[in-house]
Parts: structure tokens; sequence; C-alpha cells
DNA sequence: GTGGTCTAGACCACT
DNA sequence: GTGGTCTAGACCACT
């Protein structure tokens, strides 16, 4: 479900975290459905269970996922995603990045293409 | 010229690479022309020439500037930026923050404005 | 009359009771009333009569309801609610809560607009 | 300048956080004033780098601190506490607990008195 | 079994 | 010296 790259710069908490949240985005794990325990990510994935602890943290304070005591992580609905105004400062990496891609020579054209068709089509 | 913010997540060097990149990219610094010595720029921001140095080596590697031994360092044409690679990195990026926002309701349409007007407009 | 959120922080007997608190604080259920059952509020949430017993146990402590043996449980009258020692805390939380939001930016004027009106007014 | 109580309902790291939280609001410390590193406070609260660490990273996640790498972690300007929408969550709380003591008999007036003086006085 | 906290300690990057 | 990540493993509450 997850490959963890040990030579990114990305740490392995974040890397778990990103890889997640694509699988909510794209609708692979799906609202109020469970997800893989933390012990059971741990031991698929060779890691310590603090690491994927972190990870789940993360998604649940960016909203993305909830936790229930005793029952384990489940996806959180749509709504209840980027409420904590992690929407501005997304917003800000997008347009510095767009801007800088421009310059190097992509066209606008192209950048919208990829938004309207959902990633980078190759 | 150049503001550094201390209380920044970013470093210090990562904050000049930026600022200058943002200035080559406006067109206030134009291809061909001399940028500030690094010395200079270290006693205006009162930060290490290392700094300094750092900065430019990035922006060099990335093909933003190039330097000519004992008369300083100068802007590169358009056509050599980001040369190296970066470009990918950069798409992949913009694709992931492009998708999340859309995710958390920000739609295409929005996100295709923002790119033709060149920045988010308030 | 109540509502469980199974993707909420809380605990399903702590929502119950929460719930409940309310009823009885908007004087839905009045004193000396006869609430519902633990077996009826279990059956129509479909959830475990321990967990119904539990938020019951919470109330009747904290000196919201009273129970009769083998007649069932009693909203209590006001002045028997918050008699141990709740009250300090609650205005603990209370006055750490202001301050907080006080430090955030919002005026000391809203916030006793809020309670003049009895909640948050949108 | 913390204390713990090890009888605490709250974490160890809500402590560390609650309570930096509140020099920080009380002016103690100030913004752009460097806080003691994660060591230090560990050694002088006998308790683990890794516990402090994880309060420092929820005062940085809510915007009262920041931190620069191999300098420390700082006060931040009051402007950015606060940003990541925590305003409304604190509201409902702050609310919720106002009608529950208004019920406990506690008068409108006195809850109003407490925000005016800034706490409880007693 | 599952989430959650905490300890002890290693190791890395940056200053 | 300081922040930051990660491991190994203990222990607790809740279901």
């Amino acid at each position: 479900m997850i490959q963890i790259d040990y030579r990114s710069q990305l740490a392995i908490f974040e890397q778990v975290r990103d890889e997640l949240k694509k699988l909510i985005m794209r609708g692979v794990l799906r609202p109020d459905e469970r997800i893989p325990s933390v012990r059971d990510i741990a031991v698929s994935l060779s890691i310590n269970p603090n690491t994927v602890m972190r990870a789940y943290r993360e998604l649940e304070s960016e909203g993305f996922i909830y936790s229930v005591r005793g029952r384990g992580h489940f996806v959180s609905p749509r709504e209840d995603a980027g409420q904590k105004g992690d929407r501005e400062a997304l917003l800000k990496v997008f347009s510095d990045t767009a801007a800088e891609l421009v310059y190097l020579g992509v066209t606008k054209e192209t950048l919208c293409d990829i938004i309207q068709k959902g990633g980078i089509v190759e």
C-alpha cells in the first residue's frame, strides 16, 4: 500500500503521511473507512510504531483522519479536511511554484491542463 | 532590496536565494546584469559572507546566475534557468499542491485564474 | 432526541452525557421529570446499555439526575447540579479559555456578548 | 519556571505546553525571546527530551513559538498565534462552559467580571 | 487488539 | 550546543 524511500530527503513520517493523504484524496480510502492500525503499518514497513503514530497525528491535526480510542483510525469526511488555515499556506506554495515554472518556460496553458487533468500525464 | 525575516522557518541563505530569484523572475534584475557582490550583500544585511555565498552557489547551480572570475555574479539569460531537472521536481510540487487544494474545495477555475493573473489577487 | 457522532473525538458515553446535559440545561427535560430508561436509550441508539449506564452514572455524580430504585432516572432540581466541586474546575476551564481567546485577538466585549446572549450567534 | 503534576489527568507534554502558553500570554516570555532549549527543560523537569519536543511542536503548530535550526526556539509575535482555526473550536468550548456555569447558578455578571479582570480573582 | 504516552538513547544537520 | 528524526520497548486505558 505504501512504499518508503530511505534515500528520500523527506523524513519517514512525512512519507507515510503524504502517501496516506494521496490514498485518501484519490478515494482509495473512503470516508469513515478504517485505515490500518499503527502497529500493522509499522510491521509491514519495518519501521517504529512511534514514527507511524507521528504521521497519523499530523493527518489527524490536518483533518484527514480521526481516531477512536481502542478501535482505530478512520478517514474523515472530506469537509473536515484542511480546516486549520492550511489552505492559505498551500495557496502561497502553489502560486510561487507556478510563477517559477512560468519563468522556466512552462506555459500557463500547460499548468492549467495539469490541473484540469488532475495531475501530470506522461 | 532584500529583507531577512529572522523568525522564518527558512534558513537565511534560503531567504537570500529566494528573494534574489524573485527579483530575477520579476525582471528587476535583468539578463547579464551584474548583481551585488557577496560582500556588499553581507554588509548591508549584516550577515555572514559565507551565507550569501551559499545562496549564490545555489542560484548558480539552478542556472539563475553565472559568475565571472574577478568580476562578479551576473543574471543568466532566461533560457539557462532550471535546466538541471529542477523543472520536474517543481512540477511535482505544483501538481501535488494543486491536487490537495482541489480536495480541500478550491475550484480548478480559481487555480487557473491565479496562474493567469500571475499570483494571488486579493 | 440524541444524535451520536461516531466520528467524534468524544467517547460515546461522553456524547450521551453531554447531550442529556444540554437537554436538561435548555429545560427540555424538566426537574423531577423521568428520563428515558437505560434500555430505551440503548435500543434507540443501537449502543450498549453499559455505555448508557456510564453516562447516567456521571450525570448522577454531577448532580444533574437522580435515580429511584425500580422506577428509573429523574432530572434533579436545578440547585442540586454541580455541587461536587465541578464548578471550580469549570470556572478554571472558562477562565483559561477566555484568556487565550483574548490573546488571540477576540475582544472582551465579544466574549461578554456571547454570555449575555446565551451562545454564539451567527 | 514550570511545575509538573504527576497526578494530573493531563499528559506531561500537555502540561508543559499549557504552562509555556501561559507564560507567553502573560508576557513573561516576550516576542522573539528565546525559550529554554529542549534539553534544558528536560533536565530541569527530569523528563524525556522527546516529551518536551512534543510540547514545543504543538506550540509551534499553534503559532505560539517558532524554531530556528541549531539556535533554539523563540516566542512568535502575537499576531502569528492561533491562525489555524483554533479560534472557532475555542469559542465553542468557551460558550458551552459558560452555559453550564450559568445553569449551575453563576451569574452572567460574574462571568463577565472574570473576563474583564483577566482571570479568577479570589 | 488498538490508540496513546513516555523513557532511554542513538545519530544527523546546522551553527 | 541545538533542533530534529528514529528506534526499541514499557505501560496504560478502552473495547
